[in-house]
DNA sequence: AATGAATGAGCATTCATTCAT
DNA sequence: TATGAATGAATGCTCATTCAT
């Protein structure tokens, strides 16, 4: 009776970007089917011909989220620059965050963690979604720092994948604090501490000066 | 005049802990009323003679997680060691959560940081909670730090607080990388990074000595 | 576009009509949304699509019970007769309860008046509907008066406003009486009584005379 | 091992004053039998050594509410005055209401009413109690017209019974109507011409002048 | 395909009543 | 006697999901 050609993918996608907008305003747990489908500008059944459930919105936007919290670190990544460079660059987009004008995307990854970590036990994809970003980015940094350790920027006793693990819960863990309490943390110093911090950690001992000043 | 005698708080207590331990199983979303009730032997009535709704319960909950989380950094802290020292053996700490049966109580901070984040705007005391929380946290290292500026044992151009911060952020932010996908990341190999790093980061450059050695 | 077609007033009236019945039969407090559900053959949950909530529906019902307690004063009204005989097949009419079966939706009056003061300071619409009906309900009455007044039928030292409120409220607090105990009064009888005596009280004095000047 | 030695008609005294205080403030539904304990100063439980349930405070709380609603008609009845005069003086009384501080005792009438039909069918005594009241009040009424009949100040043709009720369902109605709508009745207003207009509708034909002019 | 009307499982919360002390 | 802690039945309301059109 009501026959229609529609480009599937692309309505999926427009109540994914719905579904976050909403979720990001109230969470995953206050946020209705009816609200998202009226914010996508649909009927509420609709919503199911392209999901099949709620949970399966919430873990399908994931990746839409994460287009949300994505930094451009492509671009800093394929620059002829050091790796040294490159790190820090990519620890000073963080520091961008400051400048939106709300926190609620940030806040949302609480509820990604939450909701993600329940599914543990189901088929659920969410935490595996998760997991697979978390991986890849991890795999980014330890890239940028196996390629600092190889032209002797970096230390060579330091393991690249718990440097990359530690600067990005280093940059998670900072951002709980200053969403949480953002009068307690200012962010951009934040960010200082940790850039300057965590180079000095993984830089080589006083460079090639000292080893030459003292040599063995 | 002669009503049954109760230890209010003691029962206050009792349904806490219950609480706490079935929002550990379930969140806080899937965790009712009931099944605090049950968990605590009471009935479903009971739980509003101590508590006014669903929401206090939690906030009261999260002072009563913060003790299954603590760690006892206490006795640490009274030792008579240096500020180093210190400092590494709280870090080691952590690695314990390894040897904990579940992660059930970390992810509840998941739960936590979601429900702290939308009590935002309302009066809620959970956020003040959880903020007084970090905020002492936060002086605690901050006093290491600073005792360590103190006796030379750390750098001098250096903030405590932001180097506090940044030491809880890692913490935080590697324990979800570990609870998240416990097969990628090793809690202690992780915590071994990154407590050598941060110290490294913080360590005065061993310039001290060798200038003395070697004066100008 | 294409969802199923229904009659939404037609549905919202066929709820009412049910919850009136029930409201006769329990009264407010006793008559449960899923009692209203049932006696409009629908589902608990669809009566909230069409009423926010239970005052809601009380407060739309009033009207509806008005329907059920409207007697047709609108024939009399436009019939061509004086105004004392307008009066008189009026108060006439409220004789006819006595042959109702039953007088449960009498009754539910005290249930409105009851919940209608009690919304007194809130935005409640319930009160101003009732008061709505009662002012509408002595303007019928006053403009009778008056006309009365005008052509001689009633004296003119009389305030029609109060008359008319003073007619209505001994119709209702006479039916008050007789349904609180229809063994002591004779519905009937009494509206004899107020009729003969409302009217010798408005009808001018000297009637002696006219049926002198007039004798058949 | 709790005893004492109580005067229990006083103390039931007491928990009913407190009640009828609740019920005028909250209405019967809205009160809880915690709110009547604390306002008579007692232990929930104990009100259950002085009442079966609520029901029974309901029911018992009518006479003592009648205390409230209770004019002085008892000065004027016994004073030496006219009929007609003890008729319009009783009338004036229920002016008075105009200057009590609240109606929220007239309006816990609805209540009552509501109430007692509800226990129609059960044992419940309320409506007992309130068909004596009623009846006994038509009783006084009946008997000043009687009076009035008897030395020619009222017509022979009434019928005192249901004049009385008459009168007191005028005055229960105009009390409905002042108290659901102040701006639209002015009390005083309305049993004046409730006062003058009965007292035609009762008195004899065409007083002293028509008499004198057409003497028989 | 699209829709929104219909639904009922599920939950937080209230409160009259009981009863151990 | 007096009490208030304990209780669970009862209820209003929400919302994910279904399905007739």
């Amino acid at each position: 009776m009501c026959a229609k050609v529609v480009d599937k993918e692309e309505k999926k996608d427009r109540i994914l970007k719905a579904a976050i907008g909403e979720f990001a305003k109230k969470g995953f747990a206050k946020t209705t089917i009816s609200d998202i489908a009226q914010a996508a500008g649909i009927g509420k059944g609709t919503v199911y011909e392209y999901f099949e459930n709620k949970e399966e919105i919430i873990n399908y936007s994931f990746n839409y989220f994460m287009r949300f919290m994505q930094f451009d670190i492509e671009t800093i990544l394929i620059t002829e620059i050091s790796a040294r460079e490159k790190l820090e660059q990519i620890l000073d987009l963080f520091s961008d965050m400051n400048n939106w004008g709300s926190t609620d995307f940030i806040e949302l990854m609480f509820d990604f963690w939450s909701e993600g970590i329940k599914n543990k036990n189901s088929r659920g994809g969410l935490l595996k979604d998760m997991n697979k970003f978390y991986r890849s980015y991890r795999e980014i940094f330890a890239d940028i720092i196996v390629k600092g350790m190889g032209d002797g920027s970096f230390r060579k006793d330091i393991n690249p994948g718990y440097i990359a693990a530690m600067i990005i819960g280093c940059l998670d863990g900072i951002t709980v604090q200053w969403v949480l309490d953002k009068e307690a943390i200012d962010l951009s110093e934040a960010i200082k501490t940790i850039k300057s911090t965590i180079l000095k950690g993984i830089l080589p001992n006083q460079t090639g000066r000292s080893v030459k000043r003292r040599p063995k």
